[in-house]
DNA sequence: ATTATCTATAGATCTATAGATAATGC
DNA sequence: ATTATCTATAGATCTATAGATAATGC
């Protein structure tokens, strides 16, 4: 019955107070400081003293601030890009509109349910300037691009002729941002909230009152399907 | 006749390709610096390199890297929120679904309008965790505080209940910043885009299209007249 | 005298590496 | 032997100040 003592490696300092792994625990302080003062503007000797360890002792875990992340930004969007595929698939059973309402409501609960609210990492300007982020910012066009598929199929006739799909993926991406926005406000992204911001996204499509209506209810339904079988995650 | 050979002051070792004054000077460089790559990844050699200038050149001009993106953040917002209050009276004698689509389109037009896109710096999250920036906080809580007080006069039912006015002005915020985002990636903002931003904002407060669509003209109207009239920029 | 630059540099970081140390595992 | 920490520190920044310098203005 004797639980373990003590783990394997020197003892810290400071005992840690939580059993998760140290690379979980790094990865957690970090988001804090990353998602409230910014990327650049956190130091590695932060984030170590807000884990408990010594600034040297991150670079046991990740080969350095990059690393950290970049593994943060991918766990961002892994969940929803891993249905991206499912997803369009019903294109051919399923209304565009419902497919569209499908993908924003996904990607919706993924960046309400993400740990330390770490969708708003995507839009820090060391993103999108920085190589280290190259494989992040591609999977996210990917996610923009597939966005941008769907809209200008479900898009009204003035939006769909006027804008460029990747356009319409880029504007798209950011309105559903507005769910890290929010909760970063301290409100909480109930369904209600989640059925706003998705039938947002289909009105700044150009798409009717009538037709986001008829879309909403198969997409809600679709949606609790895909978030059960899931990825197994 | 004689244009003036020289500048009062040390020459520069580089000299200016520009006639701007070099407080402009460094504050469109900064811009670009800090739009791009993010305000605390921006060093202060940097700007100043792009400037022609020395590192230390730049505390003759401004008190410190805070004092220049201080300066920007206020540039980027003072054309809205000088037409806040004309825009609030307005509250008499049009709809709350017109002064709201107006204030939506005075705001999109500001950023369309900001040199360097600035109104990208608003969202940094050096902005949001600097006390430096209280100034511009405080302001930009103010024109929050317009969004959301207008909003929850025009807001259907549902949301104007299940949304506080506060939180409403935090996501029509940040839907009006699609405007940056796309302008960012190469978007020209032009009046049918303007038209979709401000009319998504409405429809996020649950306003039925037929409102909307009896919004737009005469906010469009009196937006023209708002800007050409401006207080004086 | 005033203005706008320059040079030089102090002092405070910050990241990442090298190598020691104190646990467990076998 | 392996794991996970520690200490110590090199080297590269980065910000801001002090004081010199080279123009114009009067």
């Amino acid at each position: 019955m004797s639980t373990r003592r003590t783990q394997p490696g020197r003892p810290r300092l400071v005992p840690a107070s939580t059993t998760a792994p140290p690379r979980e625990q790094v990865l957690h302080a970090a988001a804090q400081l990353f998602v409230t003062k910014g990327f650049s503007a956190t130091s590695t000797r932060e984030i170590a003293e807000k884990v408990g360890i010594r600034q040297a002792s991150l670079y046991y875990h990740f080969t350095g601030k990059d690393e950290i992340l970049a593994e943060l930004l991918e766990r961002s969007v892994r969940p929803t890009v891993d249905r991206v595929e499912q997803i369009e698939k019903l294109t051919v059973s399923e209304t565009p509109e419902t497919v569209l309402y499908l993908l924003a409501l996904v990607d919706i609960r993924t960046l309400a349910e993400a740990p330390d609210n770490i969708g708003m990492l995507a839009t820090h300007p060391d993103v999108t300037s920085s190589e280290a982020f190259d494989a992040f910012r591609s999977i996210r066009a990917e996610l923009a691009s597939a966005y941008g598929r769907i809209a200008s199929q479900a898009a009204g006739p003035d939006v769909a002729t006027a804008a460029e799909p990747s356009h319409l993926g880029e504007m798209l991406l950011h309105l559903v941002e507005v769910t890290t926005s929010l909760r970063g406000s301290g409100v909480p992204i109930d369904d209600a909230t989640a059925a706003v911001i998705a039938s947002t996204c289909l009105r700044a499509c150009g798409i009717p009152d009538s037709h986001i209506a008829r879309a909403a209810s198969p997409a809600t339904a679709l949606a609790s399907d895909l978030t059960m079988s899931g990825s197994g995650d």
